[in-house]
DNA sequence: CCCGAATAGTTGCAATGTCAACAAAAATCC
DNA sequence: GGATTTTTGTTGACATTGCAACTATTCGGG
């Protein structure tokens, strides 16, 4: 019971009332408050434990995992950013960050002298490597292992609907 | 497909390989993927057009909420924060700008002058009924509607698995 | 070619968040 | 009943973020 400011609803939550907002439902309520509840819990539990373990952030993991991924493990940072759900601002200080630990270091391109090729570094991916484990582990003891096989495939479902919302807006034509 | 480094699974995603860590399969994969993703996104959506259409985080509304639920309108610090889900600390910096905007305004207990007392301010429930609408729009249009009835069962019953795992932590003992 | 528009990425700075130290009051315990 | 510990909440120093301005380079006509 929240989200709302619990007084003076605009109209009864009546499903045909469309004047101005329909408002929550408790059904709908629930749904809200557990997914902001979920993913704040969640999120934040799983920073503190890689943060503490590794001195990882989430976004530090992200942004190696993202460059393991690649051939040769170099990313524009522009595709890296947009991939690791950063602001191109962002990245660019994340990225200072672990450069000054030597887990990433930027290359210069040679056909465009604007791009920055991210890459990483020997020393980054074992630092991925060593982490990664543990990282599994409370991803599997926080979010996994708490749900059975059926709500994992109708989390995924539902969290794909969901995504699938935001697809266009970041780049209307590829 | 990320999340794990890609290359040189400890163990191949063998079900019965449980040495170091179990790796995520695909499907788990695509679970944590999607709620990585989707979390981001959502919060951070809501956020965006909350703030710019009324200039209050989605945390500042999450105080005014809470508040504005309370018998009185008013919540010890503690209890506030603990709802929020924010660090005492935190509260304290965003309270302050609330209570500079006259949004809130604290008030000394009698019996317990440790403790403070959290007020929301007629200004204040009034800039939270203006922008409740609209922010239940945002919900509306970047979860709720994106997902079938049967999605948001689910989806609230997984959300409520997830956060089980976290409430003892909390407080051992309310 | 050359000029204006678009793209890539960085930088500076103000706003924000974090963490540990702190002060004040209450509860606890000999 | 006075020292000790807990509980509340704030502070202040320091790190991180985000935004807007900026540099450099490429692209696109005409």
């Amino acid at each position: 019971m929240e989200r709302q400011p619990s007084e003076t609803p605009p109209e009864t939550p009546a499903p045909d009332a469309q004047g101005p907002v329909p408002w929550l439902t408790p059904a709908e309520q629930e749904t809200w408050l557990g997914f902001i509840r979920g993913s704040l819990l969640v999120l934040e539990q799983l920073d503190a434990e890689l943060q503490a373990a590794h001195g990882l952030t989430l976004e530090d993991y992200e942004i190696l995992v993202n460059l393991s991924e690649q051939d040769e493990e170099r990313m524009r940072m522009s595709d890296l950013a947009r991939s690791a759900l950063m602001s191109k601002s962002h990245l660019t200080h994340r990225f200072d960050r672990l450069v000054q630990r030597g887990f990433v270091e930027r290359v210069k391109c040679e056909r465009d002298l604007r791009v920055t090729y991210a890459v990483l570094t020997p020393s980054g991916l074992e630092a991925l490597e060593v982490a990664a484990p543990d990282h599994v582990r409370s991803v599997r003891s926080h979010l996994i292992d708490r749900l059975t096989p059926e709500q994992q495939r109708h989390l995924a479902c539902g969290f794909a609907a969901v995504v699938e919302g935001f697809d266009p807006p970041p780049c209307p034509e590829s």
